[in-house]
DNA sequence: AATACTTACGTAACTACTTACGGTAATTCC
DNA sequence: GGAATTACCGTAAGTAGTTACGTAAGTATT
């Protein structure tokens, strides 16, 4: 299919689907040709059972062969109104089922042998004819696809071209809605705003910056979508606080940036240590915070209830 | 999947359904992260469509991307429901649905795009992973199955297995009737039985190898499945005739066994020419004949009716 | 012009899996 | 020792394709 080619590596589903298609196709006329009584789907789990003497449980056949268990549910039901198999509960853990080929089902065994002879060489064969070992790249995609799968590369992709799209601005005036109603937002939606909370997020110049702090906001083509303060404690210490992503915005990797910035202006300010203080509830949040290199902590307490984790990251 | 290794090739079909379904269920995924309203398996349409200014048939997208036409005909379904597509028939050709991106369609392309990028980076750098080359692996694979599909490359082995297990034995007494009854059933399947034949078939000591000829019987697991005779023209002519082979033992190769015994009997007898009579409905016997390097000749008209074709076969 | 064949298409039913869900048995936690 | 959690399993429904089949339109043949 020239198609693939065309497309990219984008269809790869697609292009396994389409092989898993046409091998499954010519199995079925190979089972007819020799004449065993054995679906093609049933192949797997048949397999398993020759090899294991003492019987096995669903689970355990389908964690062999990567289906479902609900998948092998349905293929020992069939196998067993072939009469290939027999299944009863296990005496001493009455939940598993215990599935063991049955005479008939051994009788097979001989017979595939030739088949799986034959198939095994001639694929084999086909494989030979490529300059490339597919089965080994096969086996090398499913080890990096168990290491780290597609969807969490793609997102970094993503994080990556959503960032570059996104810039960090200074606080300025007309940001002060903004930041309050970014901060609020998730504050209303975990916990109660708090008497100190409405003191800053009102009016941030004076709680924040004036006394030596400072404030980033983050703009996603032109929208404000993020923010994240800076509260100087002393000369060496400031603490990280009011950091908040938009709902909309979430899973772009913004936090990300506006800790990045904000670490920036702290060292810019002469810090040796930010310090934080949040809650083991606000799992992403934690998580994002140990990425940029914070270290739990256990210190004074703090002045908000809703804190009960204290994080800091030392400045070199 | 260690499974995979453990079955070997036999279960190629399995292992690409398997990566198929990975990839597809990420795909789900994917799409969501991009927040664009395409299915995925909207795609490979989608794609063809968006290198189609003018609109194309249903069955010619079912062609290009590799699916069948009944396959499209639901993906528009779906695509138009969703708005994306328009379609109607054509006015040069009334049984043709000609198949447009609506605006709608069209304004998803500069959407896709990121994502198109992003998941080829990062599908691409999962294929960097592997040491060998897996995409080019899977082209060679689909033209080496394209030139001879896996069930014509298992056919041969198994009936070079099926040959192994026959023996080619001279005729002798005991064979009569098998003889005549393999031949017989042919016979009556596809024409009349003839005077000739009758005489030929119930008694092959006289008619057949007094005056110089031969008969080899096929011997599979024991019992006799085929049969084929060789008469004497003349001291340098010799006729193939009688070739049967039992319905049960159809598709094992056994046909070629006897035919190359035969010509060896042939040869032993100081033949130079092999001669034979058939009948061009019968295509299975002809394509033997021609593999075993027969040749198509125009001789003095045959005895019999049924026979339309001459062929001849020159040792050296 | 009537007839037979071919092509394009859509619908329905099937395939080989999956996820979702619910029931039951075993295990863990105070 | 009871409650909550976890493990195992089967059934039902969904998924992304397929084949089978019927219909309508076009083409070739007589």
């Amino acid at each position: 299919m020239e198609f693939f080619d065309r497309v990219g590596t984008m269809a790869i589903g697609s292009r396994f689907r389409r092989l898993s298609d046409i091998f499954t196709d010519d199995a079925r006329h190979i089972y007819q040709l020799y004449d065993v009584g054995l679906e093609p789907k049933w192949f797997p789990v048949f397999y398993v059972l020759s090899h294991e003497d003492g019987g096995i449980s669903t689970s355990e056949i389908a964690r062999q062969i990567g289906h479902s268990h609900a998948s092998v549910s349905q293929l020992v039901k069939g196998m067993d109104r072939a009469g290939l198999v027999t299944s009863e509960r296990s005496a001493e853990d009455g939940r598993v089922n215990v599935i063991v080929l049955s005479a008939e089902g051994q009788a097979l065994i001989p017979k595939i042998r030739d088949q799986y002879a034959d198939v095994t060489e001639a694929v084999q064969e086909l494989l030979a004819e490529s300059h490339s070992d597919l089965w080994r790249a096969l086996g090398d995609l499913e080890a990096s696809l168990e290491e780290r799968d597609l969807l969490s590369r793609v997102k970094q992709k993503y994080q990556r071209r959503q960032q570059a799209e996104t810039d960090i601005v200074d606080y300025s005036a007309e940001h002060s809605e903004a930041f309050r109603d970014l901060n609020l937002e998730w504050i209303e939606r975990y916990f109660e705003v708090e008497d100190s909370d409405r003191e800053s997020l009102d009016d941030p110049q004076h709680t924040i910056l004036d006394p030596g702090g400072a404030i980033v906001m983050a703009c996603h083509h032109g929208t404000v979508v993020g923010t994240c303060a800076l509260i100087k404690m002393d000369d060496e210490r400031y603490e990280l606080a009011k950091m908040a992503v938009s709902e909309a915005a979430r899973g772009k990797g913004i936090g990300w940036l506006l800790g990045r910035a904000i670490i920036e202006r702290a060292r810019d300010l002469g810090a040796t240590t930010v310090y934080l203080e949040s809650n083991t509830m606000l799992t992403p949040a934690i998580a994002l915070y140990r990425k940029l290199g914070f270290k739990r902590v256990t210190g004074p307490p703090s002045p908000y209830h809703r804190c009960n984790i204290q994080m800091e990251l030392e400045l070199h």
